[in-house]
DNA sequence: AATTATTTGCCATTCCTTTTCAAAGGTTAA
DNA sequence: TTAACCTTTGAAAAGGAATGGCAAATAATT
């Protein structure tokens, strides 16, 4: 449309034209909006975002462009419980901004969080590997996400997102 | 309807009772649903086993049962990636019966499994004290799945769930 | 049995997500 | 560059899980 893959020629071209895939406008237009931001992303909120930039990439993109970039790896899909998506920039496990998740059941706030980590990762490989062996998975991914009730929340006030 | 709370006076019925709600014929329907799987069943399967027993109860209903159900804390409540939430009997980390779940992302399989569950238990607990503190939530539930591919699944039958 | 607040059934409705399909875009080869 | 080819897009409609409204039914209590 206006810029050719290039731009920055960031990280995930090559990615992308290695599995075939074209690197588009839209497409790039949605990977700029989650790579500057660190909250965690509603597809309408992607949508927005990626509005102001290029008004003429459909929602419809959006969905189609986020679907790919989860199957591809790229990006992590996640369920807070309110009942729409959110996504994070982000390859899993082998990621250096691997990180678990703390949810305010109240206000719906998603704190990202590393401690223990590594004590973690060591007793989830330790999982898997008897889980693989037990139940004849190979096993590509894992999900931790603590529930509870933030100050802000636990001090009466009702919300606030 | 036809019998009232008791039949077998089941153990849900003084929770019920104690924390003000009735325990009517439609709630008691699809706790007997829920008590008697071992799956991880949709509001939609519960409606259909629902159905057979008592097919004047309504699906709103259902969904009314389990919201109600969930937030008391006889049942938890699951996204497995599926698009529709799955509900199974039990009371969170003080049951007897807590487990984890290990995930097909080919054919959508569940498995429970209970492996480790005292050496994660005793993380988790580690965790979660660090994570009180530092983040000043109060916590109260936590959520674990391994997401893999199961045998069936990468032998190449394509599906089946 | 009478009373009363709760709960239900049966819609219609909301809202996130997917699908459809003709038009536009990117990629490669001439 | 131009042409050919397959992929991708935008706009609109459809799909589908979940929720809301309201009169009628019901569970618990008197
Ligand atoms: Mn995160
Ligand atoms: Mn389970
Ligand atoms: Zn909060
Ligand atoms: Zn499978």
């Amino acid at each position: 449309m206006q810029r050719r893959c290039g731009k920055k020629d960031n990280w995930w071209c090559g990615r992308f034209k290695g599995l075939g895939y074209k690197l588009t406008f839209s497409r790039q237009a949605v990977l700029d909006v989650l790579s500057n931001t660190d909250s965690h992303l509603s597809a309408e909120e992607i949508y927005q975002r990626v509005y102001k930039l290029a008004p003429k990439v459909g929602l419809s993109s959006v969905y189609r462009t986020l679907e790919l970039l989860v199957e591809i790896g790229l990006v992590s899909k996640y369920d807070f419980g309110d009942r729409r998506s959110r996504y994070e920039l982000g390859q899993g496990i082998q990621g250096d901004n691997h990180h678990h998740h703390l949810v305010c059941t109240g206000c719906g706030k998603v704190l990202n969080y590393t401690d223990f980590i590594d004590q973690e990762l060591e007793l989830l490989k330790k999982t898997e590997k008897a889980l693989s062996k037990k139940y004849n998975f190979r096993i590509t991914n894992h999900l931790i996400q603590f529930y509870g009730v933030c100050r802000r929340c636990s001090d009466g006030k009702t919300a606030g997102i």
